[in-house]
Formats: C-alpha cells, structure tokens, sequence
DNA sequence: GACGGCTCTGCAAACGATTTCCGTGGGGGG
DNA sequence: CCCCCCACGGAAATCGTTTGCAGAGCCGTC
C-alpha cells in the first residue's frame, strides 16, 4: 500500500496503483503523520524560533519561510522566545519533544550556551538575519556594513556632516555589524567618528529608540541613522516631543522599510530587506542540509536597497548655501 | 513509569517516585510528543487559521492565544490561507493529518462548505473575530455594532453629519456587523442613510481602501469611518493624493487599533479591539471544549475602546459656527 | 516440463509511549 | 498460622505507518 503512494520506484502494474488510489479515495484514507513521524524518524517539520511575531520585521520572514517549506513538502512551527533564555530553552525543548527536523534561528542575540547546545547534539540549523562566532554555522543574512555604507553615502549626499547613529543592542550581530559599517563609512568619507554622535539602544524597540534620540539630540546632529525602522520610529517620536522637525531640522533613516512606515508623515527613508526572500532562501537552506543535498551554499548575504523618502534631505545649512 | 511522571492518583511509595525523577534526570530522558499522541491519539496541539499573520491585526491574537495554550500544556500551529478556499482546505488536511486536536478559526470569511465540513466531522473549533450563520458555532467576537455606534456617536458629538463609511468585505460578518451599525447609528442620531456615503471595499487592505475613499470623496463627506485601520490607511493616502487635508477636512476612524497608528501623523482615531484577550479567550474556550469541561460560555462578546487621537476634529463650518 | 524472472500479497517487525493486566513478595491483620 | 492487601516489577497490547522478506501465482523460454 504505502509503496503505491510513495514508492514511484518500485515495480507495480499501473492497474494494481489504479486500484489502491480508488481505495484510498472511497475510503477518505488520510494516512497520519503522526504514526509516519514515528516510524520515519523524521516528520518534514521545521521549526522557527523568532523574538516576538508581533514586531512587524518578522511576519514577511515567517511567511517566505513557510511558503519555501510548503513546496517542498514540509510544514512550519513557529516559537515566540521574547529573547529570553528561559523561553527559548522551553521553546526547544517543545521542538525536540514533536521532533522538529531542523531550526530556523530568527533570535537577535540567542544565548550562546543555547546556541551551544544545540550545535552539540548536532540538530540541524539555520541562522535568520544573524550571524554567529562560529563562522561554519550556516546562515542567511543581511549586507549589513553595505546598508549602513550607502545610508551614510546618501546622508553625505545630501550635505550631512554630523551624523549620529542609534545603534542596536550590540550584543546583536545586526546591531554591531551596522555600527561597524557606520563606523566605517564616516571615516571612508573623511570625517571623524564623534563618540556623542553615537547611542546604544537597549533593545530593538520603538521606546529603546526614543530615549537614545533624546540623549543625541544634545550634540545637534543633522540626521540620525537608526539601526533598524522601530528605532527610527522612536527617534522621529522623541524629535517631535522636543520640537525638532524632521527632516527641516533633523535627517532621519532607519533599516528594514517595515509596513507602514511609508504611511509616516514623512514617509521614512529606508533600507528594504528581502524579507521574504530571507525567509524562503533559510527554509530552502536548512531543507538542503536535512535532505543531504550536495551543493548547499552555507551562507548567503543579502543585499538591501535603499528606499529614498521624505524624511531625508539636505541640512538647514546647505540649503542656504545653496540658497 | 509512566505511573510516576503522569499518574498523581495512583498509590505510589514516594521513594520510588524520587528514584524514577532521579532516573529520568540522570539519562535526560524526553518522551516523544510524537510516540504519545499515537498512543493517545490526541496531541495537544491547537490549530490556527489566519488569513495573513502579514496583517498586523493578527501577531497579537496569535500570541494571546498561544500563551493561553501553553499555560494549559497546548502549543499552537499556524496555517495562512490568504483567505483562498483551496489554501484552507490544505490547511485542514495538514492539520488533520497532524491530528490537532482542535481549531482556532480567525479567517474573516472561510468558505461557507469548508466550514460545514468542519462542523460535519466533528472537529472542535472556535470562532475567532467572527460569527457564522449557525449560532450554535462557540465563538469569540466584538460587539461591532456597539463599536460602530460609539464611533458615530463621537464624529456627531464633533458636529458632523455627512459622514461616510467604507464597509469591509460584506460578506465577512465584521463587515457586514460594522455597516449595519453605521446604519444603525446614524439614523439613531437622527441622520438620513446616503447611499453615496457608502462604499464596500474589495477586501480589508490599504489599496481596497483608497479606492473606496477615492469614489467617496466625490460625495463631499466631512469625515470617514472605515471599517478597519487598514482600510482607514488607505482612505488616509487618498485624502493626501488629491489634497484633502486631515483632520482639518476630513475626519478619519478606523478600528482595531493595530501598532504604529498612533505615530501617524495625524495620529488615527480608532476603536481599539482586546486582540490578546480575544485570542486568549479562544484559546481557553476550545480547551475548555477539548476537556469538556462543564461550563464554557460559548459565546463571548468583547467590547471595543474608543480612542480618541488627532485624525477627528469639528468639521470645518462647526468651526466657524463656534468661532 | 522445469525453471527463472516478473508482479503481487501477506506477514512481521519496528518506531516509543501509555495503559492494562497479572504475578510476586512482604507485611500486617484476623 | 493463614489470608489479604498493597507496592512494585514485568509483560503485553495498542496506536498507524513503513519496510524487509518470503512466498504465491503467472508467463515465457529453453
């Protein structure tokens, strides 16, 4: 029986196929995928550990992810952490227990001793939007020092010459490597790195963005670069609490173009991941290492694209200059 | 063993209970989720159908409902179906195959037959920010109607009298709830029903908005409500694109409250909806449902929260009536 | 007519946990 | 001294699928 449905292989005279199809369909057959898990070892199950479904970066993600793993046959489970080591040990525990063949690892800042653990019991993974210490891990991520490259590019563009950057947690490889790629990016373009000018946010989150705002706007800047679109969110909340306009008195840029913020009044100016495409190229990744398939490339970097809008343009000073 | 670890009834030495924890520690044994939801056949697993975890109206049910499973031991599978009957039939299937032992229903309008087949089979589900036709369906709604009145109420309060509604899809209960409380409102106010102040948008998104906005605005309404934010986004880059200036000559409602409307500039006014509460209160009803317990309410109705913020104001000419 | 190569069928084992049933040994009560 | 009950250990059945193996037909060839 199971060799009519499966093994397409195997020697079997179309009539007897025909006849065990009809069975299946008369009887509305649904073989269990739990009882096949059992038996297979494996239940063409991926699951995905992502922070917080609510922040709006990670839906697109989930569903390019899903999407991919749909072709292919596999379904997606999906564990909110809250970037807390308690929940994501739970959230493994879980993953294990319905024997999850591989991961999908969307968390910022994993544990490492989490990361560890798994590594160790050599559980099939893939890192989302992060990095990690252990350059052999696979993952897909994003350009990050080119995204922070061009948005300095296009600040200097427009004229700017203090830049401040709100950083993200750099516990995070998102958030060191883009404050590495501000970094560099001031001194490509000759100007100096002004330790005022830069802020760690405590997190990815719209309040984290809008007390490192306020403590920046002491220097003056011109524009402010947030590591991602929440902390630009928080910054463009703190510059209207203070009274400076964006972007007559202040540039703002964040990361991601997450929805909505195109709806903003300005429209923010952004660097557009591929979300989805992230998602959907992990999914394709990690079933790749499941099902040994030979050429697996372990690790893809993504290239953003900067999305040019209204909360961006050239400072008070240039104007009169060109004035 | 199994007498130790899930049997608290039976008459068990506590020494011998002890050594068996001690055992389990020591080999770091896991049971298998997958082994005992054959054995058992249930698995305690919920399934959820959404139509777009993409729409931010949705992540914060899903985490509401999740984290009410889990406090009972249930985790929670995901399914989109893009509110196409062929993806919520594939749904269904993976979710039977999986055997979940019941279903959290959040698609505004499933297929009336897929549905009934639902019911058919007996699977246990429950309504989630929806009715259907058979009222006997355990769900857990909003009272639209209600919600619909107070926000009437509100732009009357301002002194508006031409106000326009852009209706959800009809065929979704919320919709068709939300326009008859529209209806209703207005002429509880006293106020005629226009035909040409009412619009059916194509589908609960920001483009279904602003077309309908766009052939509203013909009709010269002082304000709006829309069905939901989304729609009310759309309506919002209608008035922008042909010049109509909010809230000065438009005032604009939505509801649901979904994130980042607060930081629109104008900020939205909107009926804000339990999302949390609503899916938490799903969740423990289909467990409820699931370990018959005695009494479930089968029907909650959840009541909305005006908020008031800067996309309504008094229409132009009660401005200068006042002035 | 025997034999080899097909196709097909049926049997049985395994996957891992739960549950039930039964047997045994010891201790206490009658 | 006998009997019964209790605590515990061990064995077996069960869930539904996959898969290996053995054997039964059947046909064609030598």
């Amino acid at each position: 029986m199971s060799r009519a449905l499966h093994r397409a292989d195997l020697p079997l005279s179309p009539e007897t196929r025909r006849r065990v199809l009809a069975a299946v369909e008369r009887l509305e057959y649904r073989p269990s995928a739990i009882a096949r898990g059992l038996r297979l070892r494996r239940t063409r199950t991926l699951g995905m550990l992502v922070p917080d479904i609510t922040n709006p970066f990670f839906p697109p993600i989930i569903r390019g992810a899903e999407e991919a793993a749909r072709e292919r046959g596999y379904e997606l489970v999906l564990c909110n952490t809250d970037d807390e080591a308690e929940r994501e040990k739970a959230s493994l525990r879980v993953l294990r227990e319905r024997q999850a063949d591989g991961l999908l690892i969307a968390t910022s800042r994993m544990a490492d001793a989490t990361l560890a653990s798994v590594r160790r019991e050599r559980f099939p993974f893939v890192l989302v939007n992060r990095g990690s210490r252990v350059a052999a891990d696979p993952a897909v991520e994003v350009n990050n020092s080119r995204a922070a490259f061009e948005i300095v590019a296009h600040l200097v563009g427009l004229g700017h010459t203090r830049i401040a950057h709100i950083a993200g947690p750099l516990s995070t490889t998102t958030g060191a490597e883009r404050a590495a790629g501000y970094r560099d990016a001031l001194r490509a373009h000759g100007l100096s790195v002004d330790a005022t000018l830069l802020a760690e946010a405590a997190a990815y989150s719209e309040d984290a963005g809008c007390a490192a705002a306020k403590s920046l706007l002491h220097a003056a800047p011109t524009a402010i670069f947030a590591a991602n679109d929440l902390l630009a969110l928080g910054a463009l909340r703190a510059a209207r609490e203070i009274g400076v306009r964006v972007p007559a008195d202040l540039s703002l840029v964040g990361i991601n173009d997450i929805p909505m913020v195109n709806l903003l009044d300005p429209p923010l100016t952004t660097a557009r991941v591929p979300q989805r495409e992230m998602g959907a190229i992990a999914a394709r990744m990690l079933i790749g290492l499941l099902e040994r398939e030979p050429v697996v490339d372990r690790h893809v970097l993504l290239d953003t694209e900067l999305i040019v809008r209204g909360s961006t343009a050239a400072p008070r000073s240039a104007d009169r200059r060109v004035a």
